[in-house]
DNA sequence: CAAATATATGAATATCTGCTCATATATTCA
DNA sequence: TGAATATATGAGCAGATATTCATATATTTG
C-alpha cells in the first residue's frame, strides 16, 4: 500500500464525518469475524441449506438428495454452517438432524431476500 | 457427483419433512443473488466500511485512510458494495460521498453483529 | 492550458474456496 | 460378527477473489 500517495492520508479531508465514522467502526478482529458469519452464507449451495431449513429439520441425505447436490459436498458446507453456529445437528442412530440454530438465522435470510426484491 | 451411493438419493428418508423443506427452498437463479448479496459482506474489508458508513457518509479518500488500505483497494471494493445495490455514491466537484442504500444494510450489518455476541 | 488531486479500473498474482474422490467412522440389522 | 447404511473428513484441483501496480478519467486551481 501507498500511503504517502495524497494529502488526504495524512490529513482527513472530512474530520468530523470521521470521526463519526471512527464510533461506529468496527473494532479488532470483529471485523474478520463478521466477514466469516457473512461468509457462512456467501454460497449459493450454503443459502438452499438454509432456505430448507426455514420450516423444518432435515437429514443430511434428505438435503443432498433435495439439492441434487453429492453427500460429501452437503457435509463439507454442513460443516461450514455449524462452525459459524448457522445450523445445529442432532443426532438419532446412524441419521444427523440439521436445524437453523436460532431465530436470528432466519431474520437474516429474510432481510436478505427483502433487500433483493427491494432493488 | 455420485448420484446412486444411497437408497436415499431414490426415495427420500423423510418425505412429509422434504415436502415442508420445498416450500421455503429458494427458487432459480435467487440462490445465487442471495449469496452474492451475503458475499459483498463477506470480507473484513467491505465491513468495515459499512460499519465506519452506519452513521455518516464518507469520501474515497477518507474511508482510505480511516482503514489504512490503498486508495486503490478501497475503490475496489466500493465497485463491488455498489454492484450489490449496499451503497451509494453522490458526487460533488471531485469528491465522492459513500452512504448505504438503505435501513436494510444497517439491519443486515447488526444482526450479523448481535448473532456473534450471541455464541 | 498545465499541474495537482480524487477516484476508477485493467492486469497480474497470491490466496482462498467448493467440489470430487477416496476413505474413515459410527450405527443398525441380519 | 459381518454387511449395509448414514455421515464425516483429508487431499487435491479448478475456479473465484482481494490486493497491488500502473494508468486512466475527471475536476479544480494556478
Amino acid at each position: 500500500m501507498q500511503l504517502k500517495e495524497s494529502a488526504c492520508e495524512e490529513n482527513f479531508i472530512h474530520e468530523a464525518k470521521v470521526a463519526e465514522a471512527r464510533k461506529t467502526l468496527v473494532q479488532g478482529d470483529d471485523g474478520e469475524e463478521l466477514a466469516r458469519t457473512f461468509g457462512a452464507l456467501a454460497d449459493p449451495t450454503r443459502v438452499r441449506i438454509i432456505s430448507a431449513l426455514l420450516e423444518t429439520e432435515l437429514c443430511v441425505c434428505d438435503i443432498s438428495a433435495l439439492l441434487k447436490v453429492s453427500q460429501s459436498a452437503i457435509s463439507h458446507q454442513l460443516r461450514q454452517l455449524r462452525d459459524m453456529r448457522l445450523v445445529r445437528s442432532r443426532k438419532e442412530g446412524r441419521i444427523v438432524y440439521y436445524t437453523l440454530d436460532d431465530e436470528h438465522i432466519s431474520e437474516l435470510f429474510l432481510l436478505g431476500s427483502e433487500h433483493l426484491r427491494h432493488k
